[in-house]
DNA sequence: GCGACCGTCACGAAACTGTTGTGAAAGTGC
DNA sequence: GCACTTTCACAACAGTTTCGTGACGGTCGC
């Protein structure tokens, strides 16, 4: 399910740019126009992420922060602000109030993006998820059952470990030494390159016909799942 | 997106100076001078570190230590104690309720700031920022991906880490030894010219069709990401 | 013993690296 | 402007590192 993201922004033309953007991302996302509309749709509803702007006419970004922060409902919910260029001293006060990060106008758009999914990923982890999934793949922890398009794939218990540790942090590269420590145990005393014949017996077990490679090999890194399914 | 440090001290004059070198070293820092509103500060919101002075008017900050440490609310979260010099048996204590690391008063400044890292990296390995950009390039450190206006650059590794280390320090000209420092160690014996090539590398991976070159070169001085781009 | 699975090794392929040489560009003194 | 010097860009190349994979002996549960 993809996450919800709301965009708290009173320059319309600046919303609707967040609105698109997000939106062709893939992301849910609602819009309010002030602190006051904002509020009432964190009460309705919860959000995964939220995009606040500094200034705002009812109430400053940054008292909407604070006060979210406050009322511990909203506590682990990411935050990023948009801010003006160059205001250090409220950038500080932005992160002391609660903020997790911030974009400087005028920003990017990949930028902004890219640290949208740079807050969802480190927010998602805490999730005791029984299901993991990367694309069509599909990992059941309750009935240890790994299928990929609906097709199910028969894997060995390391090869099985390994898939649920890339699918647990997926996006984030995992060294080779990350990867022994995950699957092994940090105990185990495994050659790295036993790692490049698992990953090979894994792809083997995943690809099918003419499927794309799922793992991305990152040259002098590790592995990660790639991006693009 | 830097850490969040609590700084509780009731001398003034130290925890100015504690604040000032904490923010110059691009943390974010919020100060209390007594037991009492530290507590406050710390229930509003979350803190990544936390520095405490041992001798407090109302409450010793070992007690306060303590009891942070059983509420469980911030268990996680590292303490650095601030103690007068030599007093060896509150030491040993401080260690026993809870604190992470100490600094002896009068501290050097560097020192501080070096303990400070050390401990915030063992709490929260990544807590560096995970998202470099500089106009439409971004390079995600957790996925070990570069983007240039939401294209993909596929880098080999010096080339990536080149261009992270001119993304740390946009605007400021980097020398080539310099940049051999930052990307091969300053241990590293390497022709400065070798460094033009992996130059040219990158910004044949980073220019596609008319896109502007995003690397300036600054004759006699080294290579600096351009201003406007 | 048998099958399934595992960890290591060895070797070839592929990717990447550092150096060098050449020519272009930028700066300099006149 | 013009010759000269310094600095840089780039292509080519050979050496090195890293990765993928087939093979093989060992272990475990049955």
């Amino acid at each position: 399910m993809p996450a919800k993201i709301l965009v708290i922004e009173d320059d319309a033309a600046l919303a609707e740019l967040l609105e698109y953007n997000l939106v062709a991302a893939g992301y849910g996302v609602s819009t309010a126009q002030s602190a006051e509309e904002g509020r009432l749709l964190l009460s309705e509803q919860s959000f995964d992420l939220l995009v606040l702007d500094w200034m705002l006419p009812d109430m400053s970004g940054i008292e909407l922060c604070a006060a979210l922060r406050r009322s511990g409902n909203h506590s682990t919910m990411p935050i990023l602000m948009l801010t003006a260029r160059g205001d250090e001293a409220d950038r500080i006060r932005g992160f002391t109030t609660g903020a997790d990060d911030y974009v400087v106008k005028p920003f990017s758009v990949p930028e902004l993006l890219a640290r949208v999914k740079a807050l969802l990923r480190r927010a998602a982890p805490e999730r005791v998820n029984t299901i993991l999934s990367h694309g069509s793949i599909v990992l059941d922890r309750d009935a240890h059952r790994v299928t990929r398009a609906g097709r199910e794939i028969d894997l060995g218990p390391t090869e099985y470990k390994l898939l649920e540790a890339l699918l647990e942090t997926t996006g984030r590269v995992l060294t080779r030494a990350q990867l022994i420590d995950r699957v092994w145990g940090n105990t185990a005393e495994i050659d790295e390159r036993t790692i490049d014949v698992h990953v090979g017996r894994l792809r083997k077990s995943l690809i099918r016909g003419n499927e794309p490679d799922p793992i991305r090999t990152v040259r002098g890194a590790g592995y990660v799942l790639s991006e693009g399914e």
